[in-house]
RNA sequence: GGCCCGUUCGUCUAGCGGUUUAGGACACCGCCCUCUCAAGGCGGAGAUCGAGGGUUCGAAUCCCUUACGGGCUACCA
């Protein structure tokens, strides 16, 4: 009979969720899963100087958005809590009492310069540098005189120092051995009565009962000193699994430096969660060495901390946007405009009844020259979801037209911006001086204007594209020569969305005032 | 400095002593398709498995040494 599986995800609410975070949740959570266990979330907030509350919701919001629901911890309880560790003092002040009448930790007054000053000549000798267990000889009878006499002082580990070799079988790097002799007698309560990192996590999971601790690699140093705690309160065990961390694209430590490290940013940049989640459970674990594009569902049912990789993987953006793409393409039309919503809010393009309207607000400025030449008063966020509600299939009839030209959702709107200004629409010089301002381009838009003017065509993008292909034939010219006139005319660029469903969209009106726009152009003389 | 960990195409990885002329994916290059851009199809280039020693009939796979990278060495987590 083995025990249920408990595992948890120990964030430090110094940040937002960062990737490499979301990873370790990640391979928590389905760690979880796979073993029919319970997902834990525990917040370590006991730095006070760095934790915020903000960041504490943050990391919520981004772990929920990911589909990581945890089993236990803030939002939705559990029989083990309180989950987060400031309010877990007493626990820690009671276990210390245990640890106390147990001879297992002695107090230690030296001050922080002293221990400084140790470190440095340790340090110099170039040897080990820990604490020299000074204080572990001070009698007890004189130790608790000066505890009474009010001396500042901490509680250090008293470490076995006939303990052997502290050895575990790390379920990601296999056996692993520490030296007893390098691990000193390291503070579990500092002189204010706040608890050390490595004593109150080791508190937590034994109270919590977490059977396997998943995090980063960061702590396979720590975990030896761990041990050693577990084993003074006599407390089984955990199995841990350490995992090697996410460097950035010089090989480095993924910091901001390197640009978005955070799950909001990549969420706000139009990345879908499952992409991210599929994306980040393939830095370091790979389902068969083959299959590349998974659902939460199948990672859970098929995850294996055998196969996470011990090395240290760097983060790829552009994997990420083709996973991410890949999602984009199979999404659907209707799941497409539910999340495009937000983008179109955002950038405040409405499509007024009848007559396209767009709005580019772009304080960043980043857009392109298409998005930035519109103007007019934004539409506020209501105004774009009434009329998204209003237009739905004219709406959904975007999806096809950019759902295999983009990667992200942010870069929908700038691609279909000229779908939103009505009768007129920006003009790149370049485009037009391409394809154009050439010979025989202005017969071309007479005969294109002709031919659309047709009370009988259906205004829909197949009749319109048997009819214009006749243009070309007629006039002896190469299809490209015609139709990069016409999507320069309409779409205002030699770049576009393909152009009949283009045309559909915009409608014959606007269609037909933005060709003659650009004849006009062309003979400026010409009434 | 000490201790611990890691090292397969540019990147993520498969590989767990012979089935490997080291497989897949992203990126890259070429061709096809084509109204632009994409997408898609087909094909190509790309790692002597960090290096050097062993063990073995046989090693990317086991052992040792070394180089490089990373972590811990805090009254941070």
């Amino acid at each position: 009979m083995t025990k249920p599986v408990r595992v948890r995800f120990a964030p430090s609410p110094t940040g937002n969720l960062h990737i490499g975070g979301a990873r370790t949740a990640i391979y928590n959570w389905a760690f979880a899963k796979k073993h029919g266990g319970t997902f834990v979330l525990r917040i370590e907030d006991t730095d006070p100087e760095r934790s915020t509350e903000a960041n504490t919701q943050q990391i919520q919001r981004s772990l929920r958005w990911l589909g990581l629901q945890w089993d236990e911890g803030p939002g939705v309880g559990g029989s083990f809590g309180p989950y987060q560790q400031t309010q877990r003092f007493d626990t820690y002040g009671k276990a210390l009492e245990q640890l106390k009448a147990t001879g297992a930790v002695y107090p230690c007054f030296c001050t922080a310069d002293e221990l400084a000053a140790k470190r440095d000549a340790g340090m110099a000798a170039q040897s080990f540098t820990g604490y020299d267990r000074s204080c572990r000889g001070i009698d007890a009878g004189e130790a608790q005189r000066r505890i009474d006499a009010g001396e500042p002082h901490t509680w250090r580990l008293k470490v076995p120092l006939d303990h052997g070799p502290v050895v575990f079988d790390d379920l990601v790097f296999g056996n692993t051995s520490f030296p007893i002799e390098q691990l000193d007698d390291f503070i579990l309560m500092r002189s204010d009565g706040t608890p050390t990192y490595n004593y109150v996590v080791c508190i937590d999971d034994a109270s919590m009962q977490i059977t396997h601790v998943i995090r980063g690699d960061d702590h396979l140093s720590n975990t030896p000193k761990q041990i050693l705690v577990y084993e003074a309160l006599g407390a089984p065990i955990p199995q841990f699994a350490h995992l090697s961390m996410i460097l950035g694209g010089d090989g480095k430590r993924l910091s901001k430096r390197h640009g978005a490290t955070s799950v909001e940013a990549y969420q706000e940049r139009g990345f879908f969660p499952q992409a991210l989640l599929n994306y980040l459970a393939l830095l370091g674990w790979s389902l068969d060495g083959e299959t590349t594009l998974f659902d939460a569902a199948t990672l859970a049912a098929n995850f294996s901390l055998e196969r996470v990789s011990k090395n240290p993987a760097v983060f790829d953006e552009t994997k990420l946007n083709w996973v991410n793409s890949r999602y984009l393409k199979e999404m659907g039309a209707p799941a497409f405009i539910d999340a495009l919503l937000p983008y179109l809010q955002q950038t405040g393009f409405t499509r007024a009844g009848k007559v396209l309207w767009g709005i580019k607000k772009d304080p960043s400025g980043e857009a392109p020259d298409a998005v930035h030449a519109l103007s007019g008063e934004p539409a506020t966020p209501d105004e774009v979801a009434v009329d998204v509600a209003a237009e739905r299939s004219w709406y959904e009839g975007i999806y096809p037209l950019v759902a295999e030209r983009v990667k992200t959702l942010d870069e929908v709107c700038p691609l279909i911006a000229y779908l939103f200004s009505g009768p007129t629409v920006a003009l790149d010089q370049k485009s037009v001086e391409k394809c154009l301002q050439k010979e025989g381009i202005k017969a071309v838009l007479d005969h294109v204007i002709q031919t659309l003017q047709d009370p009988t065509l259906v205004w829909e993008h197949a009749p319109i594209e048997d009819v214009l292909r006749l243009v070309p034939e007629k006039l002896g010219l190469k299809p490209k020569v015609v139709f990069q006139a016409v999507r320069v005319a309409v779409c205002g660029n030699m770049v576009s969305p393909p152009l009949f469903e283009s045309l559909e969209l915009l409608g014959s009106e606007n269609t037909l005032a933005r060709l003659s726009a650009a004849r006009q152009l062309l003979v400026p003389c010409s009434s």
